[in-house]
DNA sequence: CTCATGATTCGCT
DNA sequence: GCGAATCATGAGA
């Protein structure tokens, strides 16, 4: 597994997005490796982006991870409930993140279903398998990523981002979900998943 | 200090 | 399809 460097993170974020797609997300907590494949994930452009919490570049004690160079982690609690993971992208001072919004697990999916669901991977429903992963806030609570982490560099060694097989798939685009008072920028189609994977939030 | 709200999820209809 | 849960955040007084 070979992790992505600083240099892979520095582009946009609609173009960091389709990059991530079939990437490997590692996470290293509790003395467990966490591994899941990035299946779906949305561009939040910053500046310009009425949909991006640093539209305008407004610059917050909760945005200044977004500030930093890409490479990072930059987590955030929604609705008071949920917590959301996304990759700094842009560079320094350039305030875009790529959000993740699907992933697939690949190990530890009996940890993945105790936190999700309080019991054993051989003991879910179909139903639960399905909704283990496939959601920003879904994702977070599987693999256990809360505020905690907010600021990490992607580049160290709790959590990172792999390379993923050679392997050939359909990226569709479609519209963002969740940010109706975003105006024009609500119907941008910069939301992308992998069009066979099972781990889509929505279709 | 107050107050409105959200890059969501879940359960119910 | 709809509403509740639940609280940090950001804006404004």
């Amino acid at each position: 597994m070979h992790k992505l460097n600083r240099k892979f993170y520095r582009k946009s974020a609609l173009d960091l997005s389709k990059d991530l797609l079939g990437k490997y997300l590692v996470l290293n907590k509790n003395n467990k490796k966490f591994i899941s494949k990035i299946v779906e994930v949305e561009a939040y452009m910053g500046e310009d982006d009425k949909a991006s919490h640093t539209y305008k570049n407004r610059r917050t004690k909760r945005t200044e991870t977004m500030f930093k160079d890409a490479g990072h982690a930059y987590v955030y609690l929604i609705y008071g409930i949920y917590n959301c993971l996304n990759v700094v992208s842009g560079g320094k001072n350039i305030p875009q993140g790529v959000l993740l919004r699907g992933v697939q697990p690949i190990n530890e999916l009996d940890t993945i279903s105790l936190n999700r669901f309080g019991k054993m991977y051989n003991e879910l429903t179909k139903k639960q398998i399905k909704n283990l992963t496939n959601g920003p806030g879904k994702l977070t609570q599987a693999l256990g990523i809360t505020r905690d982490i907010n600021g990490y560099d992607l580049t160290g060694d709790v959590i990172y981002i792999c390379e993923g097989e050679k392997e050939q798939f359909e990226i569709i685009e479609s519209k963002r979900i969740g940010i109706n008072y975003a105006e024009e920028a609500k119907d941008f189609l910069w939301r992308f998943y992998i069009d066979d994977s099972d781990y889509v939030s929505r279709r």
